[in-house]
DNA sequence: CTGTTATCTTCACATCTATGAAGATGATTC
DNA sequence: GAATCATCTTCATAGATGTGAAGATAACAG
């Protein structure tokens, strides 16, 4: 029995929490901005591509390369190196320096290398091994 | 889309280095195979979208959440929490846990917080402040 | 059983990304 | 000055990505 003729419910419930509104509530304030948010994601996304991965680990293996050494080294050609490259400084993760017709590139953050050991480790590669008796730290 | 992964694969491409053949040389050797560039980059794919980091931090802070929980947190829509949600199961970063109709979703990987705070710090943003009491690794 | 709620999946599509080709820029040598 | 080399930039385009709509599934209430 049941007369109830789908009377309109206020749909003041699609935009609230479901089951814990005050945890949830509690957890919205202590998030960070949408901004620090989207940055976070921004530097990310330049390390989600394996071409610019690989030119990282290059640069924390030698040190300081050229453009066209770091695309021998890494497999890419010259113009995709100069493409991630590109990408690499914009997200203030490599630094150049011009030396005659020659770019040089080396690292810019010391935090690169623990984000990649971190990656490494997450998928279980065993990151902070690599002790290529140059660097130690 | 790409080549294959550390199989054999026939590089005899462009391997005129310029500068320093010995150093690329030496540099190259010590890289490691294709297939971890590319599954490091997958894993910083999947952490390189707003949405994804937010719904990240939201279990930070929270611990365990439901979607609809999420969805209210994190300001993204339930569709667009499911879709993300997915991404990061299958990068084995969050586990997801069934009580009743709802779904409960908690951080898998000890090593998420580390790369957000690192990343965070890179930015200048100071990652390693957050106290939320409950949890301590 | 039927209906409701929470979540997931499939499909579709607009947007973004990666990269080669071709030309521009900057440095060196003649 | 011209020629050459290393690198960068612009443009074009195939392919990947994010997300909403709509339907499917699962769990519970009655």
């Amino acid at each position: 029995m049941k007369m109830i003729p789908d009377a309109v419910v206020p749909l003041e419930r699609c935009e609230v929490e479901c089951v814990e509104p005050e945890k949830a509530a509690s957890v919205r304030e202590r998030l960070p901005g949408e901004a620090v948010s989207q940055e976070l994601a921004e530097t990310f996304r330049v390390l989600a591509d394996a071409g610019r991965v690989r030119l990282i680990l290059a640069l924390l293996e030698g040190g300081e390369l050229c453009v066209c050494d770091l695309a021998a080294v890494t497999g890419l050609s010259q113009t995709a190196c100069s493409h991630n490259l590109r990408l690499l400084r914009a997200g203030r993760i490599v630094r150049y320096r011009r030396s005659g017709r020659n770019v040089f590139y080396t690292l810019d953050d010391a935090h690169i290398r623990l984000l990649l050991d971190v990656g490494l480790q997450h998928l279980g590669h065993e990151g902070p091994r690599r002790s290529t008796g140059n660097r130690n730290d």
